[in-house]
DNA sequence: TGCGAAATCGTACAATGTACGATAGATTGG
DNA sequence: CCAATCTATCGTACATTGTACGATTTCGCA
């Protein structure tokens, strides 16, 4: 066992003080950096050497603060789930009719104007942490869902089991579309991105037997 | 200028005799190759000198038949869009009720056979060759359900519109199904996959208002 | 103030894509 | 049938990547 010199039964705020009380917040300024980057140049261009750079320390220093490029990858991850959620909420509450389409369109937005992230985001592997994060906004969604059909005669079982196919539905669908967009290839389909997105979000709300 | 010695006017089938006139076999047998590598052990594990080591050649050699690894990418893209077109055809004519769910089960067995190719047929910039392919499967789709909807009153251009928002629907829910089953992310969705389909087809197949 | 721990980073190594050029072999003109 | 030319092959080399290792610096604390 480790010895655990004074073991006061209560671990700090920081156990072992890390980093000199300052590490959370350069790790999170790294993420951050590297976030810009995947932004601005893609992937391949998210290089330790290059982060590193940015912030003017040598590659091995980020070593400290996230467990290599595949570290530096989950941290991006989960901050791009944080930031999804965030945004979803952002001016709908998924309450009026009229939320489907905000929260719709908001999502949509987010993969749009990160393209690079929405990509990374589903394509790497899936800590515990990103598994919760990505639950509790299904979760949301399905709450959401079955608060609408509560009102509709749904009780019980069926409304657990309708709410979650409506639910997933309505999320298979903006995935679809978003990853479509992302990739260019919608060009087979003419017309504007918000028609497209009205349009799908007709068929597929969660409002829709 | 290039001097083009004889220049006959009529080239070759194979300009330039192209390759002791096996060429075009030998660029199929790479592409396989990488296509069973990409298949088998991932994206990662397909580097030029792996291709060419289960080839019995030099790395360099695979640039006399493709254009680097960017280009053997291309091949294998294209290859897919193939596979994926004729798999899709394979027992579904998309002509009956029954042949919407054929269709769809068929693409989805493409790229749930093939997660890795799927990936990178949505991720790789698309070459010309690929686009034709992807506008080719589309149009069939969209010709099929244009068929059934001008037996609907539908006609004109509202007919066109009509078809191509609905054959859309159905291939941006395919590929938000497909892209999150690859991933891995359906946990939130308990139950099997094939009631999954079922559920997605029944509400969002092109034969629906 | 001094000691131990932690952070920093220079160096080095393996793996990658691929440019270059030598070599061997096929093709062709005479 | 031979020599000239062209082409496929691939060994080598270089730049770039992630990162293991260990020396050095810096810091926290007694």
């Amino acid at each position: 066992m480790t010895p655990t010199p004074p073991t006061t039964g209560i671990p700090k705020p920081t156990s072992k003080r890390w980093h000199r009380a300052g590490g959370e917040h350069r790790k999170e300024l790294i993420t951050q950096t590297a976030l810009r980057l995947l932004h601005q140049k893609g992937l391949d261009a998210v290089t330790m050497r290059a982060v590193a750079g940015k912030l003017g320390v040598g590659a091995m220093t980020l070593y400290t603060y996230v467990d290599g490029q595949n570290g530096l990858h989950r941290e991006m991850v989960r901050t791009g789930f944080e930031m999804l959620n965030q945004g979803c909420a952002e001016n709908s509450t998924l309450d009026t009719d009229e939320g489907w389409r905000g929260g719709a369109r908001n999502y949509l937005r987010f993969a749009m104007e990160n393209p690079n992230l929405y990509k990374l985001m589903f394509d790497h592997f899936m800590s515990d942490e990103d598994k919760d994060l990505l639950h509790g906004g299904f979760q949301h969604l399905f709450d959401k869902v079955k608060g609408r059909l509560s009102c509709e005669g749904y009780e019980g079982e069926n409304l657990d089991r309708e709410s979650r196919a409506r639910a997933g539905r309505f999320w298979i669908a903006l995935h679809g579309l978003a990853m479509l967009a992302i990739a260019g290839r919608l060009v087979v389909l003419e017309g504007g991105l918000d028609e497209l997105i009205d349009d799908l979000l007709i068929h597929v709300a969660p409002d829709r037997a």
